[in-house]
Parts: structure tokens; sequence; C-alpha cells
DNA sequence: TTGTATGCGTTATCAC
DNA sequence: GTGATAACGCATACAA
């Protein structure tokens, strides 16, 4: 029994293709019976028009899709169920595809980008050149996390300022060796958190610190890195981790070496995941809208598939003092309040 | 410019359309030669196949689909990870669409049906209805984190036997007040949790407990229903909560409380998410394998999709005794090691 | 080994 | 208002 048509469809209504193709996409004039008949012939028939036969007619996908590296996590889903989110209002199916750091990821990408209207890139998924090569071929692209690539717009939240400040303030906290703990090579968002944090080292006066104490951007990584750096007696006394499941992974290494945050180390995380509320001591951290940037990229890139031109967009980033930074402070009584009118205490 | 079309890479590499096809889905024989030119053709004009078309004409997607309720965190990042790795091996890109809890949503997933080979349905995300519908129009499904509805299988995690000795094992320690926090009603899985909780109480002897204390699966949900059940006098000594990041709200709120775990009360959680070995004191929890979950749910589909009738599936789970379930263990002298062999410890 | 011709299920442009 | 009919871009029996 193969699936109905608008052939089956129509015959049964009485009528023409053009008819059932009018009423179901009402497109052109229909007259109210007729339009009952048909409906009526398509619900009996449980019939939907064909969507590949539908999208071939039209040169439409209905579809976008989104490109991000591995990240589980938080990050992730938040970033990707905002794109999901946008999607849907926008009548749009949503694709994904996680390149794992696959090393044919240019071509899955390729493959994806003829199958949706246009997509969203994270992180460095893929090279400029791969982006170039599908505007050419006529895929609208919005780079997400990522700096803009010609006239390809760039989605991201803000990340130098934000490390610079949060830096900052460790240092006026009276921190002198402090250590980041992220790999600046791995996302355009972590080199710009170091950067930061190189920055007000030299705005303190500060000599410049050491290297980045590399990792990955899950908890376990976090650790591993943590511990090395931590069991050492020349350990710094604040570390600046690029991201919160790492920061997560610092507090254990700590709790397993004995040091207590924010006393023998204080340490701050990026993002504001629900965890940094959860741990003890409340782990000081940038909020960035995750969600929103997803959202976002997908609004921008629904623009862009409209053809209308799309500029990039940085997102504000918000920094949330919490206990983890020192000097310890009692959640009913905050001692490290910050009157900068864009920095944020919490409980 | 409109994009090249197999006319155009036909015309250039002087052959028909049909040796385009052929040397591109290598179906079929083509001389070395012919295959180079056509090759060459294709790739000076960047084009690749209109996925649309060859679809309609083979009759096929190349893609899959999955439908989850709009739990962000690790379970949705992973359960769905799997699922897309599982697609991308078989060929196949994914598409996913969160419903969070739209009324429209039965509409939203018949949509989606229509354009994939087939479909991973999660939770209670569509009513069983639904589900004979999808079938009924030739659209294969599986069940993930639900229960089998006909010939439909499900692919689960053991659930009402870990709750069941996660449960007997606070008990064994003593425990005689006991709360479950969670929604039994919010899906599957934490019904049967629900359910192995009472049936440890039973077995023990034990009077019946209290009905569930109503929560969500985020954090914060677990943070207002853990403050409102701990801020009693007559608080339980133990509370089992429904999944890992409810938990952690427990574990905000119990310290907003100057609870101290497990000392005051111990909890236990789902899932062993990374932050529950984060956290201090670690996190008891049940483990189960979400991103196998999503792969299975996976090949389970590419099964069905290539005609295969594929049988239900339910996948082990993992005890995870930490401190928190008390009695306060060091976590280098562990105390509360337990011979079960499926169950396990970790420092 | 290669080319021809038909079908896939819609959309959309015309006439009527 | 409604109905033919030509795209849409490709896959594939069938011929050659």
């Amino acid at each position: 029994m193969p699936s109905p048509s608008i052939y089956t469809v129509a015959q049964r209504a009485g009528v023409s293709i053009a008819t059932v193709s009018r009423v179901l996409r009402d497109s052109g004039p229909v007259a109210a019976t007729t339009r009952e008949r048909v409906l009526a012939a398509a619900a009996e028939l449980s019939w939907s028009p064909n969507r590949l036969a539908a999208g071939l007619a039209a040169r439409v996908h209905g579809a976008a899709g989104i490109v991000f590296p591995d990240l589980a996590g938080p990050y992730f889903s938040q970033v990707v169920l905002g794109f999901e989110e946008q999607a849907v209002a926008d009548d749009r199916s949503a694709l994904i595809l996680a390149t794992h750091g696959r090393l044919n990821a240019d071509e899955m990408v390729l493959d994806l980008a003829a199958r949706v209207d246009g997509l969203v890139v994270m992180d460095r998924t893929v090279t400029d050149e791969v982006v170039r090569c599908l505007e050419g071929r006529g895929s609208p692209v919005v780079l997400l996390a990522r700096p803009a690539v010609g006239a390809t717009p760039a989605v991201r939240a803000e990340s130098l300022d934000a490390a610079t400040r949060i830096t900052a303030h460790l240092i006026a906290l009276g921190h002198t060796r402090l250590a980041f703990l992220g790999d600046p090579e791995a996302a355009p968002d972590v080199d710009d958190r170091w950067r930061g944090f190189l920055v007000a080292h030299l705005e303190a006066g500060l000599p410049a610190p050491g290297k980045p104490v590399r990792s990955g951007f899950v908890q376990d990584e976090g650790y591993a890195a943590g511990t090395a750096l931590l069991d050492d007696a020349a350990r710094p006394t604040a570390v600046v981790c690029a991201n919160d499941e790492a920061a997560l992974g610092v507090y254990a290494a700590a709790r397993d070496l004995g040091l207590r945050i924010p006393d023998d180390v204080a340490v701050t995380g990026w993002d504001d995941i629900p965890a940094a509320r959860a741990v003890t001591p409340p782990l000081a951290t940038v909020r960035q809208p995750m969600r929103e940037l997803g959202r976002q990229a997908g609004a921008l890139l629904s623009a862009r598939i409209a053809g209308v031109p799309a500029d990039s967009l940085t997102l504000p980033t918000e920094i949330v003092l919490r206990a983890s930074c020192g000097p310890p402070a009692n959640s009913r009584t905050p001692t490290n309040r910050i009157p900068t009118p864009t920095r944020r205490l919490e409980p």
C-alpha cells in the first residue's frame, strides 16, 4: 500500500491536484465547499504532502543546521536548544552535526549544507575556507563563538573584557600568583579569555603570568590539570578557569589535595551553569547567555536565508561573584560586593 | 547564477546525466577516464547532488529524528549526542525536536516524521495514539525512556530494581524516614524509581512512605522542593532524588538551611553526571548509560528502517555509592563499600 | 560502458 | 474558482 499522493487525494475529492495544493498551502482562491471536500479527503487518507517533493518544487528545504565540536554539558545543550527554538519559531526543522574532531568534518559539513537552507557553525569545527566555500555555494552561514569571516556574520558573547575584569578582581583581592586553566587554542572564546587574563596582569603592573595550564572543557580534564597545577608548593593562589565544568574539576582536585577554596586557592569559572550555585563554596563565574547565543544565531541565519544582510553581534556577559573567589564571604553577609553596575553578586 | 545541476555537470563532462549519477553514487560500471572527467567537472562547478531531488527519486530521506521534552542538562545532551553519533554512523542526518510541552506537540512530531526515515520518541512527548499513527503512516518509531507501544520497541535503562536497591541501602544504614523527591508523573522512568522506592519500604517492613515531593528535573526545582522538605523539624533523614540535578538543588537547600550531608540528611541522585563527583560530599547515585541509550535507540531505528524487526532493550544501570548517602566516609578510607558485585564504590 | 526516457510528488504559471 | 501542464533535480530500468 503505497502512501497516498496528491493525486490520490485529488481523485478522491473530485478535483485537480492544483486545487489540492491550493487548499493545503492556501495559495490562491478556493471555494469553501471545495476546500471542505479536499480537507476531508486528505484526512481520510491521512495524507500530508511529501516534503521532498514540496521542497524540490519550491526550492526550499525548510530546515536549518547547526555544527558544533563535541561539547557535551550545559553550554552545548543550551546553545543548541536556543537554536532549535528559533528554528521552530521560524517554521524550520533543526539538524545537528557534532564533528567530534573527526577528520572528515569538512566533508560532513558540506554534505549537511546540501540539506538545509543555511547553517550555524560553531567554534573551529571547520576552516574559514570551508565557510567561504559554503557561502559560495549559496548556503548562508552564521558563525557562533568564532570571529566573522568576510561577509559571514558572527554571534559571540563578550569574553575579553569580562576576563580582564574578573582577573582584575582577583588581583585587587591581593592575589599575585594566578594561573589560567584552559586551552586558548581550543576555541576562540578561550583565547579571548586568556588574553583578558593577560591584560589584567599588564594593567596591574604584575609580571606576565606563566603559560596557560592546558585543559579541555570537561570536568575530568579540569581535575587532571588542576591536580597537576595545585600539587606543588609553588602553586598559584588563584585559578581562572576557561569554563565552569573544568572549574568543578579543580574543586575536586583541591578537595583531594586537602586544599580549601577560597582560603588556599581561589577559583573562578565561566558560563554560570546551574551546578556553579550548588557547590560549596558557590563558584564565581562569568555568565554568558548560552541559550540566547543559539537563538540569536538562528535568528540571524533566518534573516540571511530571507536575503536580509545581517551584522555580527556580540552579546553581553556578566560577572557573577561568589564565595569561591574569596575573600570568604558568608552567604548571609556578603562582603565582596562590587559597586560596578555591570557586575553582580549573588548569595 | 542558478546552482549547477546534474545536467550542467553532464554537459561539461560530455556525458549523459545517467553517467554522472553512476559515478557519484558509484552504481553501475563507469570507465576510469569517464569517471575522471565527471569528477573534474563536478569539482570545477563545485556541484553536489540536490538532496531533495535525490531523496525524491530514491524515496529516502537519509535522515532520522529524535523528539524529546525540554530536558537541558547532561541527560539530554548525552542521549541526543549518542543518537547523533549513531545516525552519522549509519550515514544519516540527525534532526531534533524539543516539544517543551507545547500544546501542538503532536502536530510538530507528525510534521517532523514527514521529513525523516524514522524517529526516536522520548518520554511522554506524544501520546501512544500518535505513535501508532506514525507507524501507520509508515514511519518506523523507536521509543526511548518510555514503555513499548504495540510492535514499536523501546530502549530503556533499568530503573525499578536500582531504585529498590539504593533505597534498601539507605534503610540498611538505619534510615527510617525517607523521602522521594521527583515527579512520578513527569516521566515513566521516574515512576519506576518511585515504585522501587516503595518496594524497598515494603521489603524492609517499613511503613509506607509519604507522597513524593514533586520536583522537576532542574536544579532550581530541586532547590525549591528540597527547601520545603527540609525546613521542617520532622524532616526526613534521607532523600532519594529522581535525578542528580535535582539532588544538587537539595545540596544547595541543605547548605542554606545549615544542614550537613550526610550527617543531617543523606542524599542520593540518579544519572551520575560529572558534577556528582565534584560536589562535597560526592553524590551517591545510579549511573545510567545516557549516551548509550541514544546510540542504541538510533541503532534500533536503523534496523527498523532497514526493515528488520527490532526488540525492546533494557540497558543495565549501576549503583554508585558515595559519601552523600553516609555513613560519612573519608574519601581516603571508604567505609561504605558494599560487596554486591553489581554495586560499586568510588573514592 | 554509455545514453534515453520515465517516474518521484509538489509547486506554480498559465489558460479557461 | 478551477484545471492542465511544465518545471524541480535526480535515480534507474531499459536500450543500445
